[in-house]
DNA sequence: CGGCGTTGCATTAGCCTCTAATGTAATCCC
DNA sequence: GGGATTACATTAGAGGCTAATGCAACGCCG
């Protein structure tokens, strides 16, 4: 291993656990702040998890990293917007199953929409090696993500 | 212009913005849930700003994207814990200037070796090119977010 | 099959942080 | 100098969370 090779990727590492916190958060509070519809982070959360199939309560507390009786109160909220439904889970009568409503797909179209807009915006004053970058940098935060949710904690 | 590569460009910017708001929400929540030391998004963005310099009430609000009722607020919070001082602004009477104190700094250092610990034991699994391009990854978002921040609203 | 610990969700009370509306004092400008 | 403006504080209220608790269904072991 060469010695400048190192000492390069430890600037960088330290680069990016200094900078990644930050950015991840002033993003976060972008897209939220940005948004017309009135969406919580964990809100939207839920509605991409449940766009893969429904989900019991408690699954989506910990997926979320949430507490259970959160995830009942926003399932609520949830709810009363018509977004999403209850249901008997067939094999466990004290579980529910939380499934997305076609309104809710609708929804959750609309802030993506929303989140696509803003950032084509801007990212059209981004060059092709940038726009391929960080194209790339997503596919690595992804495996970040993953391998940071699965800590014990 | 190659037909190839604006293909390419288009279908790197669908998923970037599709992905984006995604993870950044993903990584936010995970460094605020992780940390040991209670300190909101909102606090830990305040405190960034001013290790750069003191700052006033409305400055703040204006940076944190946040109304100024509420930084009066956090500033309460963050001087009943030592970190930040109010002083009069010499040039306005009106005016209060925030800053950091040697506690607030020392908070911050804190905050950020956590931060820097939790990223550091999952970095080390990635390859060299990958850290190179996270580290490229955040200056352009670096520049993404100032451009962002920069809108009307 | 009967009883008991466990599991899954709902409910309640309370906290933290934000916004909106308003008040107060200092400043600017004609 | 007086009215409009600016900078911050205060208050009331809402949203979203946690912790503690309750209740019903499940599962296992004798």
């Amino acid at each position: 291993m060469k010695p400048g090779e190192t000492t390069l990727r430890s600037r960088h590492l330290d680069e990016i656990a200094e900078a990644l916190p930050q950015r991840a958060s002033a993003l976060s509070q972008i897209f939220l702040t940005r948004s017309t519809m009135s969406v919580s982070r964990t809100e939207a959360g839920v509605l991409r998890r449940l766009e893969e199939g429904p989900r019991r309560i408690s699954e989506l507390a910990g997926e979320e990293q949430v507490t259970q009786p959160a995830i009942t109160l926003l399932v609520n909220r949830l709810e009363d917007r018509g977004w999403v439904q209850r249901s008997a889970d067939p094999s466990d009568g004290r579980a529910v199953l939380v499934s997305l409503t076609g309104a809710g797909a609708d929804a959750l179209h609309r802030l993506r929409a929303e989140y696509r807009a803003l950032l084509h915006e801007e990212m059209a004053t981004l060059q092709d090696g940038e726009v391929e970058t960080l194209a790339e940098a997503v596919q690595i935060l992804d495996r970040l993500i993953a391998q940071l949710s699965d800590r014990p904690r």
